[in-house]
DNA sequence: CATCGATTGTCAATCGGTTGCCAACCAGAC
DNA sequence: GTCTGGTTGGCAACCGATTGACAATCGATG
């Protein structure tokens, strides 16, 4: 009986597969559990000498804290979540990169999840992680505004290349990029540009568009915009005709999967790039070296998109220094073999 | 005073975000917590009557359960962990989505991890991630044996393409794309084919290598190994001399990005390729259709292998069916451009 | 009309920490 | 030896759920 009960009692104590805790720690080193806690997270609050009795007795029972019970009173899970639309899309993961490094180094675990393009999936997704999260990125989001606002008065938020009045937002500025790569462009001759614009609503394909206009009028060469085109190769390759009907000496792609799609369809049509035509991109996503040519692109600096969006967000919430505003990345131009100078006639 | 004490109070209340608690809803239902939780989650366990004034109740306060404090008794986080060396990796990411997907049908969340390529690191991060999951993927680990097998004392964990005594693991099997692509080389006239090997102690590489070597030898075809090589562009460029020397007419890398690489410094150095060489590699990163000439090569059901990961370790915690043991994912072999008949001399 | 059995709801303990408040303790000053 | 002020450690409540044990309720039956 008394064996019987006995087992039970101690079988009941180390039911969750064995791992110590701050109670075990505080009757090994005997002491109170509160005086373990203490210990453990509030330097110098109890003794030099109780403390290292509690550590000792810490490590011998290999104790690691448990962050659920932790986070229960403190309401902090030392958890971000990072909402993308498509992670395999090669500009998405440059970001979460960059974001899981930044939360990592805080000490903060980062949690993605991929929304598929669905803005219902999206929602669902995010209510069921809100909760459990200190913060949430969201990095290429199909929710509507209103949404989005709802969402920020429950846990802070931060968007990336979406910008919703009242939420702080983090974006790429093309401005920079765009003019050196219209400077490069002059610099070969090119007087007229085509533009090969993205999705009709994207915000980015229109920030760029702008950053280009803007770099065009200020070299006084002709620029002007083709679209909307599907975010793909094939929306790159169904632009041919019209880039080449254009007349322009150079096609710029709102990014490079459009850009390598025109490529490899110029390339199909007998065109030789950039000898015939000069071709660039923006993003410089991994294959946009691996082609022929070479894709001439635009990058962003991603990976500090990422991160910036999680130390931003770590601010807020009150890890690092108080919180400045947000500043967008910014961008550059990647010289590469698909431009060129223009042929003479 | 008293309103003074009030306002301490409610906002003691609701001080965590103003989320609805069980306890809200009780009282708004005019019932105990308990049957609130029974109500919610044990179906007629309460009366239909009872029931449905609790939902409504429930409905009414927008009520989300709180997943950590939910966590704390069951010992169910309802949440996997994924660790990964490297998220940019396009092998890697494929596995990620596969994953994400499986997860988030069967409800769970999906926490991604990169170790950076670090073993340190890694432990690290499996330490700290581990007691707030159900259950670990190791994807591409760089822990030795014995940590893994510690590990999988203390939580259900699968390893991914890496073996190790007595733990589950999931690994794609080459064998299947293997002898297509030698079916393949075959009627194409090759009898002789050089592997471009990997790291030295890439079990994947040597899975291929055996792979090859079997369908070689049903050919009667010569083939050996070269190597190793770093798993890059530069490991495959740097194999282009060794390979040429060795007078075969196929070379086949252990992975796209080393084949890539190769053909690249083929191109440069003026061979034609498949004209004067055929080459293949194996995953089929997204690169592989991108570049010229596109890229014949093995691919491995990626996708399939992280949500067959996800669902084993489900089935071990016990949702979804029983285990039925772990069944490796299949090859195929996709021809494209880089492949081609032997030159006749 | 009393009793039985099944159904429904409540109590209270528990998961593993955190933290406000208080008491015990200590050393030094008087 | 007493008083003071600052440390140090303990008690107990709490975070928001879950769950075993039990009591209340209800209808049906003898």
């Amino acid at each position: 009986m008394t064996d019987a009960a006995e087992s039970v009692a101690s079988s009941g104590r180390r039911r969750k597969s064995g791992a110590a805790t701050i109670y075990d720690i505080a009757e090994a080193a005997g002491v109170n559990p509160s005086t373990v806690s203490r210990a453990l997270n509030q330097p110098g609050r109890v003794s030099a000498k109780t403390e290292a009795r509690i550590r000792a007795a810490a490590d011998e029972l290999h104790f690691q804290i448990n962050p659920l019970a932790r986070a229960l009173p403190t309401g902090r899970t030392n958890t971000i979540a990072l909402i993308v639309a498509d992670i395999t899309n090669p500009v998405v993961f440059e970001t979460i990169r960059g974001a899981e490094r930044a939360a990592s180094i805080a000490g903060y675990t980062l949690v993605i999840s991929e929304s598929q393009e669905s803005g219902a999936v999206e929602a669902n997704t995010v209510e069921r992680i809100t909760p459990a999260v200190d913060g949430v990125i969201l990095g290429t989001t199909r929710l509507p505004d209103k949404e989005i606002v709802r969402l920020a008065e429950r846990k802070p938020l931060i968007t990336l290349n979406r910008e919703v009045k009242g939420i702080p937002h983090l974006a790429s500025d093309p401005s920079h990029g765009a003019q050196q790569l219209v400077d490069h462009l002059d610099e070969l001759g090119h007087r007229s540009i085509a533009f090969l614009g993205g999705p009709s609503r994207s915000w980015m394909s229109s920030r760029r568009w702008e950053a280009l206009l803007h770099a065009a009028r200020s070299h006084g060469i002709a620029i002007f915009e083709i679209g909307p085109h599907s975010p793909t190769l094939a929306g790159g390759a169904a632009a041919f005709e019209r880039a080449e009907a254009s007349g322009a000496t150079a096609v710029v792609a709102y990014n490079d999967l459009v850009a390598i799609g025109l490529i490899q369809e110029a390339t199909r049509r007998g065109l030789r790039v950039p000898d015939d035509l000069s071709v660039a991109g923006f993003d410089d996503i991994f294959a946009a070296e691996l082609i022929t040519p070479p894709l001439t692109t635009v990058r962003s600096d991603l990976r500090g998109l990422g991160s910036d969006a999680v130390r931003h967000l770590l601010r807020t919430i009150g890890v690092g220094e108080p919180v400045d505003g947000t500043a967008d990345v910014t961008t550059e131009l990647v010289v590469r073999g698909s431009t060129g100078t223009v042929r003479q006639n």
